[in-house]
DNA sequence: GCCGTTTTCGGCCCGACTGTTTTCAGTCG
């Protein structure tokens, strides 16, 4: 039983706790704390284990009594509480719970007065006319419910950060086009980077309401309203996005974007701040008794409680406003400090464009460098490369670093681990790479502990440069593999190997808890595409949002070192001998190479 | 259920909007 899972179970509690009309105090405890353990770096059973049960009740959130229950959690699995809960009501409420405009009251009536249970008994009970007549229900709330009921079983819910923020950026220009709009900007978990988003958060700056209402309510891509207000708007798009529109007068803009910027959970905690310096903190800003003192200006929000301003990426209450206070903000690492993409696939396997263009791509986007990575033959799909084939695209590489200068090419592969943890390529040719990323991707059910080895063995081998995708999770497809995921940091952070945060949108791949795991237990990461075609490479910025919200830093990030650094990085493992002749092509200087025209 | 430079008891963030109901509860962020 790891942090999550732990963290899971606490969820559960407080959402039984709220359909069961429980002190709603009572309710955000469990949530503070599963947030506290899903976020918390080392497994708490360690923590257990070296300090005591005591030392539990030293984080956040966590007194006494959840203490206890995360103990009785630790050593025999089960939580007595939630099999209690769970015996009065059934789980699937909680389910319920989730459809738009249906909360604990609702799900916990409509259970008692027509003993629906599930999404699909809800659903049917909307389409059945039996839900209006229920106290509270009327036709409106009915149709809300069942659209919400189709939705859910149409999108799962979320949707993935990169394709909210297309459908997003045509519809900031319509609105910026409305009249009196002083500023348009995403507010929310888009704002927050975060990897899925529920919905969308728009804040414009205006001194009327209505004129910005009108001009959303023609977006051509709306297919209708959920509400509309003088000052907040809902609708959805074509797509099933939902969008919520805020307006407010400049003097506000500040703190409506905190407050609509989020999260929940640190508004309540810097609101709290506020309050225990006599301030009330809302929307339209800092007010000591009447009077506001700030609001214009975000930054201004944090002053007003003491702190400085907090990165949108970092604001889960997960620590942030200690650090805040204590001077210990990390200066997040900014997609302009890469200096080579070092995962990148051509037509040597499954990638659409050739190594020529592929390397002038980089190039052209100012890269110092770039490893080529094609995948090994395991791979078959994929058409993967043998040592012969190895040995042919290095040629290939030798002559294109005779005809190109400005970028040093690096000759990698992404290995597949194979399902023992032994590599797909034989030591000799591992050797003669400059950047080999070792990758799981077959087998991926395998249970955790023989998961655990596999990686582990594969990262014993002296020529793994970075571990690609660690987890193989596919957002809304897949989800990660059973990896114990301390461990595999503890161990790329002693062998001196990088693990990647792989940047294709529906990977994402470390997750930003573990990316902050790994970064305190000292490991350097990778950012990497995985690109495809030339357009892939765009993905860079969509890994540098996931790393922010893992709190690294340019000097975690081992891409953003400038070449020589990066060679003598990934040189400090048992390779760097071997791998020297074929680095000294790489490493010329460009001026020894083709004269400018 | 947590927490304490107001406190070990009595607080616990704050407001907009909807739909339903005749003054407000529920939901949402």
């Amino acid at each position: 039983m790891d942090n999550v899972d732990i963290a899971r179970r606490f969820e559960e509690v407080a959402d039984l706790l709220e359909i069961q009309d429980e002190s709603p105090f009572r309710v955000r405890a469990y949530r503070t704390a599963a947030r506290t353990l899903a976020s918390f770096g080392e497994p708490v059973a360690a923590l257990v284990e070296r300090e005591g049960a005591r030392a539990l009740t030293g984080l956040p959130g966590i007194g006494k009594d959840l203490a206890g229950k995360i103990v009785e959690l630790l050593e025999t699995g089960e939580l007595p509480l939630l099999k209690e809960l769970t015996a009065k009501i059934p789980e699937t409420l909680v389910e319920m719970m989730r459809i738009p405009s249906l909360g604990p009251k609702r799900a916990r009536l409509l259970y008692d007065t027509l003993g629906v249970e599930t999404v699909d008994e809800l659903e049917q009970a909307a389409r059945s006319g039996r839900l209006v007549g229920v106290r509270g229900f009327g036709e409106r709330l009915a149709a809300t419910i069942l659209d919400g009921c189709v939705k859910r079983r149409a999108t799962a819910g979320r949707v993935r950060l990169a394709d909210a923020e297309a459908q997003v950026e045509p519809l900031l220009r319509h609105l910026r086009g409305a009249r009196g709009v002083l500023a348009v900007e995403v507010a929310g978990s888009l704002r927050r980077r975060k990897e899925t988003v529920g919905d969308v958060d728009i804040l414009v700056s205006a001194r009327q309401g209505e004129p910005v209402a009108s001009r959303l309510f023609s977006y051509r891509e709306i297919q209708h309203e959920l509400a509309r207000g003088a000052t907040k708007c809902s609708v959805v798009l074509r797509s099933g996005l939902q969008i919520d529109l805020r307006v407010v007068p400049p003097e506000s803009y500040g703190a409506a974007l905190h407050y609509f910027t989020g999260s929940k959970a640190h508004n309540i905690a810097l609101r709290t701040l506020g309050v225990n310096r006599g301030l009330k903190i809302n929307e339209y800003g800092v007010f000591q008794g009447d009077r506001r003192i700030a609001g214009q200006a975000e930054v201004d929000v944090f002053r007003a409680v003491g702190l400085p301003w907090i990165p949108p990426e970092l604001r889960e209450d997960a620590g942030e406003i200690e650090a805040a206070r204590e001077g210990r903000l990390p200066e997040l690492v900014e997609v302009g400090a890469i200096r080579g993409d070092l995962h990148v696939h051509t037509t040597y396997s499954d990638g659409r464009d050739e190594l020529a263009a592929m390397v002038g791509a980089c190039k052209a986007r100012g890269y110092e460098y770039v490893a080529i990575t094609d995948h090994t033959q395991a791979v078959r799909v994929a058409g993967g490369l043998d040592a012969s084939g190895f040995r042919e695209q290095a040629r290939a590489i030798g002559r294109l670093r005779r005809t190109i200068d400005g970028i040093t090419i690096l000759h990698g592969a992404e290995v597949d681990i194979l399902e023992d943890g032994a590599l797909d390529l034989d030591d000799a040719t591992l050797a003669a790479l400059d950047y080999v990323v070792a990758s799981v991707h077959s087998k991926l059910t395998m249970p955790e502990p023989a998961m655990t080895r596999r990686v582990l063995r594969a990262l014993e081998s002296p020529f793994v440069t970075a571990l690609g995708h660690p987890t193989g999770r596919l957002l809304g497809k897949r989800e990660p593999c059973a990896l114990d995921l301390p461990r595999i940091a503890r161990a790329a952070r002693d062998v001196g190997a990088l693990l990647e945060i792989n940047a294709q949108p529906e990977r994402l791949d470390l997750c930003d808890i573990h990316i902050r795991l790994s970064r305190e237990a000292g490991v350097r990461l990778v950012v990497a595409t995985d690109a495809h075609a030339v357009g892939e490479l765009d993905f860079m910025r969509h890994g540098i949002d996931q790393a922010r919200r893992g709190w690294c830093a340019a000097a975690d990030v081992a891409n953003t070192a400038p070449l020589a650094e990066l060679l003598e990085l990934i040189g400090r493992r048992g390779r760097a001998a071997t791998a020297a002749p074929a680095l000294r092509p790489a490493t010329a200087t460009p001026t020894r190479r083709r004269a400018p025209a």
